[in-house]
DNA sequence: ATTACATTGTCCAAAATTTGGCAAGTCTAT
DNA sequence: ATAGACTTGCCAAATTTTGGACAATGTAAT
């Protein structure tokens, strides 16, 4: 499930047009349409403030939203789930401190 | 291990200077110490170069290479692994067809 | 077929980001 | 102090992203 589609999903569950959003995202139509088909991407602030419109936990959109932009990067790349694990095995790595403190 | 530090050890393991590869890449020897250093980011192109010249598999350095640039995306998010799984279960989606076959 | 309304497609200019490169800087060894 | 390798900071050109106008298309009701 893509981001854009999540949220036509939720939006058409709550009858609500696009040009009701779009107005609460202080945006026009078009735009918001092109939002909902992945043809733009929306702004992490407005990731927020859809959820809070569509009654969703925030997480559930940023982390579709976050994904859509992780695939666009490797979605045509022979060695895409090998990049994905190395970035992966990052993220889970200790943070190293910048600077030495009394009882590190 | 990231990208530049990955492209300095090879480097160095051949004993070449950073104004070497830079001449190889037709750039200037600070953009290739930024690049080492991740301040900056190889092209696409400079990637398999790289590889090329310093004779290991361009499928290793571009896993990096993409693993740097989704790390990026998700490095400082609360819901990145769960975004990172999102990614992951897209890519080994099958791909729909565009059009309809005779025995599709 | 006509109206009313929702959605999508095309195009352009402003804004923001990325890029390449220069000049000057640090650091180490001599 | 000089030389060589590397780093840092800054700027302007180039590219990408963005917002939005406007036209085109789709859809449902009459």
């Amino acid at each position: 499930m893509f981001f854009g589609e999540r949220i036509r999903q939720l939006r058409e569950e709550k009858g609500l047009l696009q040009r009701q959003l779009a107005a609460s995202l202080e945006m026009d139509t078009p735009m918001f349409s092109k939002i909902e088909r992945g043809e733009r991407k929306a702004k992490r602030d407005q990731v927020f403030l859809l959820a809070k419109l569509l009654s969703v936990p925030s997480e559930e959109l940023l982390a579709l939203w976050l994904a859509g932009q992780v695939y666009e990067i490797v979605k045509d790349e022979k060695v895409a789930l090998n990049a994905m694990h190395i970035a992966e095995a990052r993220l889970k790595l200790p943070v190293k401190p910048k600077y030495k403190t009394n009882n590190g």
